[in-house]
RNA sequence: GGGCGCGUAGCUCAGUCCGGAAAGAGCGUCGGACUUCUAAUCCGACGGUCGUGGGUUCAAAUCCCAUCGCGCCCGCCA
């Protein structure tokens, strides 16, 4: 309603500004501080002042008179304070906000009929998901599902790295020692732990042997790169063996998060089908295309990159940023769109590719990069192949293991008798635990720097998931005790909506709630228009203070209510359900029904 | 050295893109609220040169310039 309410606020205002004959380039709309009770304010007037020969107030006066509130719809008045313009919400705009929001489907934004493909983690195979990548697979998640909710068509993908040069040593390693050769066991019982033994072991190796021996291993290295190069089966099947059981052990690792993925693209597929080759000769054919010291290479000076980009070796094998431009047109050719999540040290690259599209004749504008900077460790960065980090699933079982002390330890002094069973306990820990991780890491700018600390990463504090988890397991806990299934659609329910006046609702904090609801797919559309969930963490806390608010004063199915007030509360307990369900959903963060 | 990012309360962060209503949360500290739909909650108090210095503007945490601190990048690695 909020979309409906500013578009026609907007129709108004400039409708009003034209009748005065003043200019209608800059609104100047904006969201009034808390303790004003408009919705929508314009700061128009400041503006116009001069033009007027009018001070602020006085030119405002103007324009409110010039507006008829009694032709708006979702505006019920129009009022000035001071220099300020000031849109009060109508009833309509609270009933028809309160009818809509009580809709399972809340927040969902109309089919924009356009697809997009989020890729995000495409960690290289080599070895446990460590928590450094993790903010990768939790905010391309939220992101893929952000853009679900605003209405794209979404593909998600994992973007395997199987062709470099990192995987002919892995392999090399692989078919190289034996169990008796490695020093340790594996960490956990997963494929990725145990064969990660393997890759370590080989990077010791190559660092520290004698020279004769790390000569063979990199003769070995270097045939198994011309063997993919030439798209060779023999090279493609022996790689493939440790990539595929790598991959299975690390995906069912971001299982647990959970984060899955439609499809998972090998980078030998653009070397296979021919297209790096193709587009290698195409490169060739550009004006910035340079040949020295053997290798080939784009010089992207005059585009404001200072680095060459070399796209063939002096050895003629691709590098990742070759295929990754055949990766790319493809992905052109199947989606309107693409995002790709990246960790901040990929910048240039991002960039480079970009450039290098657009040389090759690519449209790039629904290309777009969301960039995060790495988790490291207080003593620094986290390494598959030095083995240095904190793995996440070693993460994930600390937050479940706190979090189900937590509900044994709330269990003696719980008032409802609902009586968590050892499943419900079980549970609950989960949707927390893993709540907490991933809510801490997807409601802050991915820009910012985090440096990893336990105490810190699963802090239950407020401000935490289990704070926005607990409104919705209170919204439930209320429809539940009314007889109504807390997850349909209160329109298919036993409830009787046309009684829902919305001047039943009449206390500030019913307003307050309202009008935060209201303003959900608003925060759906601009939160997807720039790619960061992180504004619908901040909406969720904004919503769960104004939920506690309400639950604090207005008493829902307590004896005194009257019947009619009672049946207009329940709805907003449903529509404010949906609403955080809904919110939670995108963020990838468990609603629990009771905790 | 060059490019990019970050710097807001003791701590962790919103707000910055798109300038406007005497800077907002949480944690911590202190003081209150459970015969009432779940106290993982709520209420109150304390706490700020928005890194620093200039500039633009009626108005700057927000825009511009400079500067300091921290991070990332500047591979025929990915």
């Amino acid at each position: 309603m909020f979309l409906a309410l500013r578009a026609e606020v907007e129709d108004a205002l400039e409708g009003a500004l034209a009748a005065l004959d003043f200019p209608t380039d800059d609104l100047g709309i904006e969201e009034p501080p808390d303790d004003v009770a408009s919705v929508l304010a314009s700061s128009v007037a400041f503006r116009l002042a001069s033009e007027a020969g009018a001070p602020p107030p006085q030119v405002a006066g103007q324009v409110a008179d010039e507006i008829d509130a009694d032709e708006l719809t979702y505006v019920s008045d129009v009022q000035t304070q001071g220099p300020y313009l000031n849109f009060l919400p109508s009833d309509a705009y609270f009933a028809e906000t309160l009818s809509e929001a009580t809709a399972d489907d809340y927040g969902t934004l109309p089919d924009r009929e356009e697809s997009v493909v989020v890729e995000h983690t495409s960690a290289n195979p080599t070895g446990p998901v460590h928590v450094g990548r993790a903010r990768n697979p939790i905010i391309g998640d939220a992101v893929a599902n952000l853009l679900e909710y605003a209405g794209y068509d979404v593909d998600r993908h994992y973007y395997v790295n199987d062709a470099g040069r990192q995987m002919a040593v892995f392999t090399w390693a692989y078919e190289t020692f034996d169990e008796s050769d490695l020093e340790s066991e594996p960490e956990r019982d997963r494929k990725e732990y145990d064969l990660v033994r393997y890759y370590r072991k080989g990077n010791r190796v190559l660092e520290n042997a004698p020279e004769d021996e790390v000569e063979a291993a990199e003769a070995e290295i270097e045939s198994i790169m011309q063997g993919l190069e030439a798209g060779d089966d023999e090279a493609y099947e022996r790689v493939s063996e440790v990539v595929d059981q790598v991959l299975g052990g690390m995906t069912e690792c971001l299982e647990r998060l959970p984060a899955e993925f439609d499809e998972f693209v090998k980078e030998t597929r653009f070397m296979r089908n021919g297209d790096t080759d193709d587009l290698v000769a195409r490169l060739k054919d550009l004006d910035e295309s340079v040949y020295e010291e053997d290798a080939w290479q784009l010089d992207l000076e005059d585009h404001g990159i200072d680095k060459n980009l070399v796209f063939l070796r002096s050895d003629g094998t691709s590098l990742y940023a070759t295929r990754d431009l055949a990766h790319h047109e493809w992905k052109f050719d199947e989606y309107d769109r693409a995002v790709t999540v990246l960790g901040e040290d990929h910048k240039l690259q991002a960039r480079q590719l970009r450039t290098t599209l657009e040389l090759l004749g690519n449209d790039t504008d629904g290309l777009r990069q969301v960039l995060y900077s790495y988790v490291n460790l207080p003593e620094g960065k986290m390494s598959t192949r030095r083995g240095t980090g904190v793995d996440l699933d070693d993460l994930l079982d600390e937050a479940i293991d706190r979090a189900r002390k937590e509900v044994e330890d709330r269990l003696d002094d719980r008032i409802r008798d609902d009586e968590l069973d050892d499943d419900d306990i079980e549970r609950i820990a989960h949707q927390v635990g893993i709540g907490a991780v991933r809510y801490d890491i997807v409601s802050k700018q991915p820009t910012k720097a985090i440096t990893f600390e336990w105490d810190r990463a699963l802090d239950f504090e407020a401000q935490s998931a289990p704070y926005v988890q607990y409104v919705h397991a209170r919204c439930c806990g209320i429809l539940e005790e009314a007889g109504l299934d807390p997850e349909a659609d209160l329109a298919d329910q036993d409830v009787e909506l046309e009684a829902l006046e919305a001047d039943l609702l009449a206390t500030d904090a019913e307003r307050d709630l309202l009008e935060t609801i209201a303003r959900f797919p608003a925060v759906v559309d601009e939160a997807g228009d720039d790619l960061e969930p992180h504004q619908i963490a901040t909406f969720t806390r904004e919503f769960a203070d104004r939920f506690n608010g309400f639950y604090r004063e207005c008493p829902v199915l307590a004896d005194g209510v009257d019947p009619e007030v009672r049946e207009a509360r329940l709805a907003l307990v449903a529509a404010s359900k949906h609403t955080v369900a809904n919110a939670l959903s995108i963020l990838g963060v468990a609603a629990p029904r009771s905790m």
